[in-house]
DNA sequence: CAGCAGGGGGCGC
DNA sequence: CGCCCCCTGCTGA
């Protein structure tokens, strides 16, 4: 303690500097406070924005432009490793490593901008004195790090101190010429902005929610443009260079991992075009019977027929192309999606890579949050809980009111669905906890219990449910809880019901058909494989995108038997025939 | 109106 | 059993 001259005293904390570092690196480990997820190479590294962002100016100005609270970044064409190394780097200020490792991780800390390796390390509290002994970047460059700006050629960095095992001790200290090579910041593409195709399936990105705008960096050079990179899944093509092979590779394990949805695998991006007359490609050519005009009501039918101007046959899978000679506000013409088709086959055989842009980069955590209501154990009672607090209701009219006064607060919302609830105790629910979820969604990407998991058998084994129990995870599910009373309280609540064997490791939804579940769990993981040929609207489920589709024309094959009103839902026109015509419907009935 | 997501029929292996 | 597909209900804009 020093006694200045004012009076005032001076505190001093000798040890500030090596706690600070203490705690974080606890904190790390621990994986505490979590408020950003990277995902890289199918893995996920739970960590800080004020860590990232103060090593990253990458980093600060991808959190300063999304709103999200816990962003969840897909880090492409960098390697596990090399981001575990840049990790520790940036929380202990210092991270080892092989001699013959360094050149990735430079790259990717140049992807990364990260100070001290790439960017230009200063220190803030004595800028002046830098600026006079590098006036031009105003960077410190170690004695240590022979690396010139000119050439960051890896080899020079043999000069450097190394250990006996090879393995150099990287500081921060150390630093790079700021003449790297930027991270190219990708833009997300307006949802209802007509994507021009011919470009689309090698840029579509992934169908991030209006508030993620946080975006993967993409170190590599976009993929070659000689139409060849939309080969399919994880071949190399002859024009394709080396890091798109990477990527697909690294794609590829990345949906091993996911191991979610066997459909997505081989085909990771679905683009529909104009010549998949039924919306169904190549597994429904002869799915004519399948058309929605055969299973119109009779009514519809009857006034479809005689529809104007519309086709029936359009639905038998004849004459189909003529949907996309409608009308439409997308500037997608039919010779874009035929050229595509024949040539440069973009759409249907995406590459893997493309398919790792269309993993959900930069998602919300909050999208993996819980979902949907559940069931009290004890009472069999709905219970709906609040996409931002613990509170849970019981009646559905309550939980909509009680939500409506979190908008009402200003609460951010998602556009998507699922939300996380901004002050969630560990414990209210299983998915409250962002740890937790990440950890769930982990064991769900990575853990070979993932498949054993969606198998769903729920078959009471007493020792497997025992052991599993004891050690803190649930049997059915990849739920973990330390506490055994919340895990038991889970497993009664979610795995009770033999009606729906199959439930959701991440939000213990039950479902009673295990591919029901497996669509189901294209929410968390973000998938959207199923892409329109007019728009960037991409959706989880196929029969959705025929919908979709159906708005881009002006056809509506339900046609109301009382009026000229005609949806192109059936749901809608079923609303409007009750909505608009009660009483002829009733009579209609008796 | 359009989008999301669960349920379930049906088919092929 | 896995997958494709359609149907359906709900929801927000």
């Amino acid at each position: 303690m020093v006694k200045m001259s004012s009076g005032l005293l001076s505190l001093k904390w000798n040890h500030h500097r090596s706690t600070f570092l203490h705690v974080l690196a606890n904190i790390r480990r621990k994986e505490s406070y979590s408020d950003v997820t990277l995902a890289c190479a199918g893995k996920f590294y739970p960590a800080h924005k004020l860590v990232l962002s103060t090593c990253s100016e990458y980093f600060e100005e991808m959190f300063e432009r999304t709103q999200c609270k816990h962003p969840v970044i897909v880090l492409k064409d960098i390697g596990a490793d090399d981001l575990e190394a840049l990790l520790s780097y940036m929380y202990d200020g210092e991270v080892n490593v092989l001699q013959e490792n360094l050149s990735s991780l430079i790259k990717a800390a140049e992807c990364l901008k990260i100070k001290g390796l790439a960017v230009a390390d200063s220190d803030p509290t004595d800028r002046t004195k830098e600026k006079k002994l590098h006036p031009s970047s105003g960077s410190s460059i170690n004695a240590n790090s022979n690396i010139n700006n000119s050439n960051r050629d890896v080899h020079r960095n043999e000069k450097r101190p190394v250990n006996g095992s090879g393995i150099k001790r990287t500081n921060v200290n150390s630093s790079f010429s700021e003449d790297v090579a930027q991270p190219i910041k990708r833009r997300r593409p307006d949802s209802r902005t007509p994507l021009n195709t011919s470009a689309s399936s090698e840029e579509q990105e992934a169908p991030v929610t209006s508030n993620e705008s946080a975006a993967a960096p993409e170190p590599a050079s976009p993929v070659g443009e000689d139409g060849n990179n939309g080969g399919s899944g994880g071949e190399s093509q002859p024009g394709d260079d080396a890091k798109s092979a990477e990527a697909s590779e690294e794609a590829n394990n990345f949906l091993q991992d996911l191991n979610v949805d066997a459909g997505v695998k081989a085909e990771p991006v679905e683009v529909l075009d104009a010549d998949d007359l039924t919306f169904d490609g190549r597994e429904d050519e002869d799915a004519g019977p399948d058309h929605p005009g055969e299973d119109l009501p009779d009514f519809t039918e009857e006034k479809f027929s005689g529809g104007e101007g519309e086709d029936p046959s359009l639905w038998g899978g004849t004459d189909e192309t003529d949907l996309f000679s409608q009308p439409s506000t997308s500037n997608f013409g039919e010779d874009d999606v035929k050229k595509d088709a024949a040539g440069g086959d973009k759409s249907g055989n995406t590459s893997s890579s493309d398919f790792a842009r269309s993993l959900p980069v930069a998602r919300s955590a909050a999208d993996i949050a819980y979902a949907s209501p559940d069931t009290d154990a004890v009472t069999g009672a709905i219970r709906y809980h609040c996409m931002h607090c613990s509170h849970i209701s019981l009646d559905h009219e309550q939980h909509k009111q009680h939500e409506a006064q979190h908008r009402a607060q200003g609460v951010h919302t998602e556009t998507y669905t699922y939300h996380q609830p901004q002050s969630a105790p560990y414990g209210i629910h299983p998915c409250e906890s962002t740890d937790l979820e990440l950890q769930m969604l982990s064991r769900v990407l990575q853990s070979p219990l993932s498949s054993s998991s969606m198998d769903g058998s729920v078959t009471d084994t007493v020792a497997l449910t025992n052991a599993a129990l004891r050690s803190g995870g649930c049997p059915y599910c990849n739920f973990i809880s330390p506490d055994p009373v919340v895990l038991s309280s889970h497993v009664r609540s979610s795995h009770s019901s033999a009606n729906k064997p199959y439930s959701c490791p991440v939000c213990s939804r039950g479902f009673s058909r295990k591919n029901n579940l497996q669509v189901h769990m294209r929410i968390h993981t973000g998938e959207k494989p199923f892409g329109c040929p007019h728009c960037s609207y991409r959706s989880s489920q196929k029969s959705n995108l025929k919908l979709h589709i159906l708005s881009h024309s002006e056809i509506k094959p339900y046609a109301c038997p009382y009026c000229d009103h005609r949806s192109s839902q059936k749901i809608n026109l079923k609303m409007h025939v009750y909505k608009k015509h009660p009483a002829l419907v009733q009579s209609a009935t008796t």
